[in-house]
DNA sequence: GCTGAAAATTCCCTTGA
DNA sequence: TCAAGGGAATTTTCAGC
């Protein structure tokens, strides 16, 4: 479990992971040193997975947003499905779900004749009887996950 | 536009905004502070949002996944219905969308009870008439957008 | 968890291609 | 316009307590 120390120093750095362990520690009453050991610590247990950056999508011609459900014929969840939809660039999750679909993927193209191209792609995966599309209009916002500091 | 070396740097960022100029410049055939100038021109472009931390979710008690499509009898793109979303913290993303429901939100809870709750909260909201939910059994992956280095 | 000091890195500025 | 180089200032990191 997290203290609330813990909790302060993880919503801080989802923040502004740049920021040094002396501002950190300032910011929680604790020095720069032990800032840095509860830090380091969390990363060791997995709390904190990695350090990475934020990309501007429409920077990098990734504009358009969809969601699309994939409905199968076949069970889903096993690694030739996992390995087909990894090797497609252009989607960034891919989770198994409960209901009527059977897959549900988000992805991010240049334009929407790319997002075309790419539902050729997912219907051409075994076992992948049906795509349902969601596209995006507006993205209000995406967050970190809350962790609840202070409460 | 971006060139090579940019989407090489901003690619291994992702994988670890942890390592220094130094490792990032020999990556791409360029001294350390040649490669600290293209990153802080990333950054002042609004390319690179920022550098954060990637949680685990089931560390800070968000073990459940879950996307709701939401149907309305209004427009949801308005400010009101942003707040509304942003108020609440379970919602990782929201997302004004195109075809039969009028949102769609990925929301993380601790318990399949606390998902419950959530949704009590969701047909609150002004102009929520209905709900689709669909809970994620397993995650194939969740990784930052690809930005094609050496494509 | 703190302090303090050594090591490493960041970051700015100047020069040059 | 872009990269290299120098060097000061900051930050990280690791002792010992």
């Amino acid at each position: 479990m997290l203290d609330e120390i813990d909790r302060v120093l993880v919503t801080r750095l989802q923040g502004d992971a740049t920021q040094s362990y002396a501002t950190l520690g300032e910011a929680v009453g604790l020095s720069a040193g032990s800032a840095h050991e509860r830090v380091r610590k969390l990363r060791e247990r997995g709390v904190i997975r990695r350090t990475t950056i934020d990309v501007d999508p429409a920077s990098v011609s990734r504009g358009v947003l969809a969601f699309v459900m994939l409905g199968a014929d076949a069970w889903m969840g096993d690694a030739a499905t996992r390995d087909a939809l990894t090797a497609i660039p252009e989607i960034q999750e891919a989770h198994i779900i409960a209901g009527t679909a059977s897959a549900l993927v988000k992805v991010r193209t240049a334009t929407t004749e790319d997002l075309q191209a790419l539902l050729r792609r997912l219907f051409a995966i075994d076992g992948v009887t049906s795509t349902q599309t969601i596209v995006v209009l507006e993205s209000f916002f995406e967050r970190p996950i809350d962790v609840d500091p202070g409460r």
